[in-house]
DNA sequence: ACGATACCGTGAACAGCGTTCACCGTCAAT
DNA sequence: ATTGACGGTGAACGCTGTTCACGGTATCGT
């Protein structure tokens, strides 16, 4: 098994199973775990775009170039970050709730998850997670759907909607970065209402209006609102005809 | 928020009133709106990566030090570039049709111009919309919210809702690959397919169980799918009480 | 116990990136 | 006709990801 490192056809199970043989890797100082660890290690307390082989291999005290005897490549790297970081999401759930909550209770943990690593986000979106541990997050997400009664399809479109969701509220809404200010800044914040007030409320009326009380900082109370009426609108798809999604004049 | 980077200064405004002295420039071979448009044509040949300060000079036939006498930096050359894209979208809404279809039908706008040009909505997700034609897209969408009798704050959660879900949809589903491939080649879903079967079904059994229903390559529909339960869980929402938002409990 | 061998970190290099800056030509205004 | 600002040039700086020949080291077969 060993011997799968460089022509390895590169299926996903080589991001899989390339990790099992940690027997022999243990007495080596530097090991594609360690590599990940000190990369999720960095990313905290740098941020994502600090991430850079060259400052990897500084704080590992190694040159940059060693990184490449354990990781293909910095996207490889990333792709094993995410699902490092995936693997803190606690998938169990308590099945005699109402799926409607299972649900909940995971969007909630994994968007906490993501809270805790700020930047991790983008590279969900970017990469796509196909690691052990954003499986097991996968399945956690499919099992009360599909014993809810969501037919195979639906099943999909349902976990992707909550999914999607979760990662792309995530990535929009923790963009921070450690010295830029972000909106939670008062003095930013009271900045950009000035700029609201400045607009042009002939081309903007309901903008100017409403542009103080819609770009707060009140993340919390969006996730929570958006994951509800999401769930809530699928909880009401559930029992309508499955060709329910056919209103096709919509798009014109 | 993101658009200023380090010289402080740099309000929101600087997007919107520096390129309004078009009466001189217009002679001038060289204009911000000339790079602007040469980084949309590019962006769309070579996809956003391709956009480099070096290729982007050497298709306009200059050096890639001129670009910064009409841009102040990459990062303000994605804003414009975003910005423009938005430009794309038909914000003109028939007041007439339910708030749901209106907003259904921005949406659909909204997709289809990102899905014209790929890999902007990356660069929308990275930066802060607040250019123009954003703030016209904007002030589309909570109009009709506004007008439905969605207060103030529900108004703005609404609109992030469908803002970061229709965004975030297409940062993930534009590039979902596996190995570089995109999932659209056959052979590569087949591989993903034969990804999905190798796995212990004792670990995911839903998952082996509805994989190939899932990972498959119907975007539109999962997109008509997602704004649609969203739309109606909103919908449903709008009718219940303001605490709606309480389930404090989900949160563990 | 010894030599072969596979492993792995080193150091230097390469190509490309965003960005800056002194220089100088061209054009508009005085 | 002189001045002066504007704007493109070319070269450089410091950064990035990645590669590769070179050794040293630890392991394995005999």
């Amino acid at each position: 098994m060993g011997t799968s490192s460089k022509h390895g056809a590169a299926t996903p199970r080589s991001l899989w199973f390339d990790a099992a043989e940690t027997d022999e890797e243990l007495r080596r100082t530097l090991t594609r775990e360690r590599v990940v660890n000190q990369a999720l290690a960095l990313i905290a307390q740098e941020g994502v775009e600090a991430l850079t082989m060259r400052a990897l291999g500084a704080r590992i005290g190694v040159v940059p170039g060693a990184l490449y005897r354990h990781v293909r490549s910095k996207e490889q790297l990333q792709d094993l970050v995410v699902d490092g970081v995936l693997a803190e999401v606690d998938c169990d759930l308590d099945q005699a709730l109402p799926w409607t909550e299972q649900i909940k209770v995971l969007a909630h943990r994994l968007r906490d998850v993501l809270e805790d690593h700020p930047g991790v986000a983008t590279l969900l979106k970017t990469r796509d997670p196909l690691g052990p541990h954003s499986l097991s997050l996968a399945e956690a997400f499919l099992l009360p759907l599909h014993d809810a009664g969501f037919p195979h399809r639906e099943a999909g479109l349902a976990f992707f909607l909550i999914v999607d969701y979760t990662i792309g509220f995530e990535v929009s809404s923790s963009r921070i970065s450690v010295n830029e200010q972000r909106v939670q800044d008062a003095a930013t914040r009271e900045r950009l209402h000035e700029f609201f007030r400045s607009l042009p409320g002939d081309r903007f009326p309901t903008l100017v209006a409403l542009g103080e009380h819609v770009w707060v900082d009140n993340r919390d109370e969006r996730f929570t609102a958006g994951i509800n009426a999401l769930i809530d609108g699928l909880h009401g798809a559930q029992r309508l005809p499955p060709e329910y999604t056919d209103h096709e004049a919509v798009s014109e």
